[in-house]
DNA sequence: CGGCATCCCGAGAGATACTG
DNA sequence: CAGTATCTCTCGGGATGCCG
């Protein structure tokens, strides 16, 4: 994220494999789901749509600079909407697109992989940490 | 990672998410995933074991520091496995472990929505930036 | 060949304060 | 309540140079 509020994915070194698989556009999936607030607020609105506040609150550790920047980020892409009622005080919902839910979907699928074999890591670690004592 | 060479993820700030979600083991999944250059790693392995040079010159823009250290975070999540040849000169080879091997599924899964969504993201971001002129 | 050690820089995260 | 603005400082990661 640039400094400027734009949310362009800045200068991606060029990467490119071998056999000209599609790295680009896998990449902004990637930093998607990478992005350690993005996860946490999609799977939030995954079980319905949240106001702001509600986000802060439930997210403990986020800022309100990252949370805002993360929102806006999803809703570009297109993610989440933001739905303003122009009460007094104003309320702001969020909620998850259609194609929000299929990104959500994955990671959920994401999770699932990580139960499996979070033992499994964890026991390999200890064991690698061990070996090069 | 941190600077004395051991890949102990550090500070997370205590993420933790209202409802007692297992969060934690996800984000040690979302960490690697979302890393660049572990999983550009872990698809060109998916096409079978390959020594350092190869990947080094596959990945284009790769540091030596930078393959190294995720290999060797790779090697520690018992998702990679590396075996040295002491010939001369000495030849070590990579390859994923079983586990890695349901991990890159994941992944492709990741690289399928990607494709199939792309349009719909790129098209929701010119459209975003251009209502927010 | 296949690394580790060192120096260095800039993007990006957090904290804080202010506004419609 | 729901943000924006600014300032600071960490630390990821590139470049370089040396070892087994």
């Amino acid at each position: 994220m640039t400094e400027d509020g734009t949310l362009t994915r800045p200068p991606h070194t060029g990467v490119r494999v071998s056999g000209e698989h599609p790295m680009c556009e896998l990449r902004d999936v990637l930093d998607r789901v990478g992005d350690k607030w993005s996860v946490l607020v999609m799977s939030l609105l995954g079980d319905g749509s949240r106001r702001y506040s509600e986000l802060q609150h439930s997210i403990e550790g986020i800022s309100q600079r990252m949370l805002t920047l993360t929102l806006r980020s999803l809703e570009r892409d297109g993610l989440v909407t933001r739905t303003v009622t122009p009460t007094s005080p104003p309320r702001v919902d969020y909620a998850l697109t259609p194609v929000g839910v299929t990104l959500s979907e994955q990671v959920s699928a994401l999770m699932r992989w990580a139960e499996e074999h979070r033992g499994y890591v964890a026991e390999s670690r200890v064991r690698h940490d061990a070996g090069s004592s």
